[in-house]
DNA sequence: AATTTCTCCTGCAAGC
DNA sequence: TGCTTGCAGGAGAAAT
């Protein structure tokens, strides 16, 4: 697997915008419509209407930034005296890459969007397994009212800041790292990567952390992804991720447990455990990250 | 009301 | 060798 968690969508931010900042989009062409949303999750009001009323995709806009919030990668453009907005979200295997003028289509299979640019690139949206999409959002506001749904952005979370949201839930705490609205931005690799370094074991109950612990969580969580970005995020065997050049991240090297299950703890050599937590394979050190 | 489970989708690997 | 089965998971929907 390949899962762009916020290491990898910043990866895909930091390299993409060389590409974009300044860049007019000329035309977007739609290949599957499915995968393009004016507002509203997937699955409510979704798929791009068939005559294309009112989504936009850039066309005609100057890039004026590149944002990020947990993630979700928001492309900002101009165009006239307004200001308009395509948000992505990678899902698992969503890739959102450049072809420099002329290129041929790498992986030309479950290409879904592609725009042209005013210097005669690509920008490429690719999804195989569709889990993402792309939100052609009318403005600004728009794009704020989204992000204001989401928990504060993961690389930056205080000690305080979690710990108030951790006091709310009794739910495990595993559960709750990946869950969008408390935290933006980790996912089941960097969930179980921070747990470890943290020595909280996955099933300890959020409310029931102490200040102390909560202190080491937050610290493992800006640490584990402040590094992981600095890798250029995890490519796995599947080879889905890359960033915007397609190249891999070499994060994936200093994964702790994620994927590790079944084997000794590089800490203290004990047997690693992996189990359903939430429906989601969890790997953690049972000597490491004891129950408190 | 809070929390868990189900569902979507495709590619790959394991098993017969 | 070729088939089936299971698994990976983000996040909203549905169920408990």
């Amino acid at each position: 697997m390949a899962v762009p968690e916020l290491p990898e969508v910043e990866s895909v931010r930091l390299s993409l915008l060389p590409h974009v900042r300044g860049r007019v989009i000329r035309a977007a062409e739609v290949r599957r419509r499915d995968v393009v949303m004016i507002s509203g999750p997937r699955g409510g009001e979704r798929a791009l209407p068939s005559r294309h009323q009112g989504v936009h995709l850039l066309q005609g806009a100057r890039i004026e930034s590149l944002e990020r919030r947990g993630k979700q990668l928001a492309l900002v453009g101009v165009k006239g005296k307004s200001r308009r907005v395509l948000v992505f979200h990678l899902g698992m295997t969503g890739q959102l890459f450049c072809l420099a003028p002329g290129a041929h289509l790498p992986e030309p299979t479950h290409v879904h969007v592609v725009w042209r640019l005013d210097s005669g690139a690509r920008m490429v949206f690719r999804d195989p397994r569709r889990f993402g999409g792309v939100w052609s959002l009318a403005n600004r506001e728009a794009l704020d009212k989204r992000w204001s749904e989401l928990g504060p952005d993961a690389l930056t979370i205080s000690a305080a800041e979690l710990e108030s949201r951790l006091s709310k839930t009794r739910r495990m705490i595993k559960s709750v790292l990946l869950d969008q609205q408390v935290l933006a931005g980790v996912g089941n690799i960097y969930a179980d990567e921070s747990l470890f370094l943290s020595r909280i074991p996955p099933r300890a109950i959020a409310s029931g952390l102490s200040p102390q612990m909560v202190r080491r969580l937050a610290d493992a969580i800006r640490s584990v992804l402040a590094q992981a970005v600095e890798s250029g995020g995890s490519s796995l065997s599947d080879g889905t991720y890359v960033n915007a050049d397609r190249e891999p991240g070499a994060y994936q090297r200093s994964h702790a447990v994620y994927s590790r299950g079944g084997m000794p703890c590089g800490a203290c050599q004990s047997v690693l455990l992996t189990a359903l937590i939430s429906n989601r394979t969890t790997v953690w050190c049972p000597r490491c990250q004891p129950m408190p």
